[in-house]
RNA sequence: GCGAUCGUAGCUCAGCUGGUUAGAGCAUCGGUUUGUGGUACCGAGGGUCGGGGGUUCAAGUCCCCUCGAUCGCCCCA
């Protein structure tokens, strides 16, 4: 633990169990994925920095205090994505994707973010992401929410998981709702705490939502979005809301749920569960309108959504452990060479299959037990040259002889 | 960035109000069994008690600093 060089504060080292949960979040995530007709893309680590300030918002705390911003050798201003959106829609314009609209694409792998570190809270860490781009229609939303839903069934993880969903309106509505809502607490300064006086500057709408009891009578009486929602908007979320309910979606509307982001437009959801502490969100996105066209390109309409691979292989059961099949034993030098060759065939064949490197025949035998294999195939002279191997199985323990020519079958029928 | 708790072997932990060479279980390695594992028994390795400084005759134990983890806030997946 203090021997040699230590780990960065925020990374992890993924190996065994906590790997294999890891490998199941992918793993479901590429199966649902293709269900639903999205095409999987790689993104680069880095973009430009403006690529992620001028799309996520100079103000917000991601941009303005946990980006990994470097110089690189030629002195231009790089940034370790936070988020794969703004990458994404700046793929977009740069590969001319406009003309494969409406896209379907996914990813996942690393971001970054310099934050205090919390279990489920890392400074590097990893997401899925799902974004639907050149599409208008409320139908993309409801796709990408029935794929986030089935993920995670398919995870197991929907016991005390629950989707919210609020609408935060067309840009029209948005900055109205904005006004009222500054008016609101702008008159209710006295009673705000200091974090949400600084929020009444930076970004006002995080008041809704915010934790303090200090907060929530403000919070409570200010107005609802509804009454600001124009005749488009509200058409937009009420098929939003119509399309979970034919698909069987179950939702919950909260008009408190906010987006911390600023290019978020008309549907904002998150799927929240009350078993990861104040790390409960799980899964979250929305529609973002306005964010290709903030990076100089056409109006681009476009739903999405993260979800934190850490966390959500945190809620899942542990996937069965890594087994192989067989396991070989081999005896003396003759029989190894064979062995080789042996195990060359198995694995060829489609059979998990491994041999240890070194060892007598008890060692052997033990490395075989502790591998989970349920067959051992034991090699040595008397059998090699009978053409013959002896074919044990771990659990019962009963042993046969089958001839080598035979052997890839006589295991595949165990 | 703010507040709080914690930090003893690979893992889980014990170590009373400071007192001789820091312990246990599991795991690892070796042996009882030179061609037969899972059980049992015997044995071994592995710790600068997160790191640094201080108080004291004496510090794993008390004080300060630092690093890290955890919980809450902030923020967010």
């Amino acid at each position: 633990m203090s021997k040699g060089p230590q780990r960065i504060r925020g990374t992890q080292d993924i190996w065994g169990e906590e790997a294999d949960r890891f490998q199941a979040v992918v793993a479901a995530f590429e199966r649902v994925r293709r269900l639903y007709g999205f095409q999987r893309i790689e993104m680069p680590a880095f973009e430009a920095t403006a690529v992620f300030s001028r799309s996520i918002g100079e103000t917000t705390d991601v941009v303005s205090k946990e980006m990994y911003t470097f110089e690189d050798r030629g002195g231009d201003s790089l940034t370790l994505r936070p988020e794969f959106t703004a990458g994404i829609c700046r793929a977009f314009l740069s590969e001319g994707w406009q003309q494969l609209a409406p896209l379907k694409v996914a990813t996942h792998g690393s971001v970054f973010r310099y934050e205090r570190p919390q279990k489920g809270r890392y400074r590097q860490f990893h997401q899925l992401d799902a974004e639907i781009l050149g599409a208008d229609s409320p139908a993309a939303d409801v796709e990408l929410l029935v794929f986030a839903d089935q993920l995670l069934n398919e995870l197991g993880i929907t016991d005390g998981v629950t989707l919210q969903l609020n609408t935060l309106g067309d840009a029209e509505t948005r900055d109205a709702w904005r006004s009222a809502l500054v008016a609101h607490f702008e008159s209710h300064r006295d009673d705000l705490s200091e974090d949400s006086l600084a929020r009444l500057d930076k970004n006002p709408l995080r008041i809704l939502d915010s934790k303090d009891p200090r907060d929530r009578p403000a919070a409570d009486s200010a107005p609802d979005i509804d009454a600001y929602l124009t005749d488009q908007a509200r058409a937009f979320f009420d098929k939003v809301t119509a399309g979970l309910d034919a698909a069987g979606v179950a939702w919950t509307r909260n008009a408190r749920l906010v987006r911390g982001l600023d290019y978020y437009r008309h549907t904002a959801f998150e799927f929240v569960t009350d078993r990861l502490g104040a790390q409960g969100t799980v899964l979250a996105g929305g529609r973002y309108d306005g964010l290709v066209e903030a990076l100089g390109g056409p109006h681009t309409p476009a739903v999405g959504w993260a979800a934190g691979i850490e966390r959500l292989a945190m809620l899942a059961g542990a996937p069965a452990p890594n087994t192989i099949d067989v396991a070989l034993v081999p005896m003396g030098d003759a029989a190894e060479m064979a062995a080789i060759g042996l195990l060359a065939q198995l694995r060829r064949a489609g059979i998990a299959a491994d041999m240890g490197y070194k060892g007598n025949m008890k060692k052997r035998m033990q490395r075989a037990n502790a591998s989970g294999a349920r067959q051992a195939i034991i090699l040595g002279d008397d059998e090699l040259a009978r053409g013959e191997a002896a074919l044990k199985d771990l659990e019962s323990g009963a042993q046969q002889s089958v001839p080598l020519s035979g052997l890839v079958e006589a295991v595949r029928r165990q």
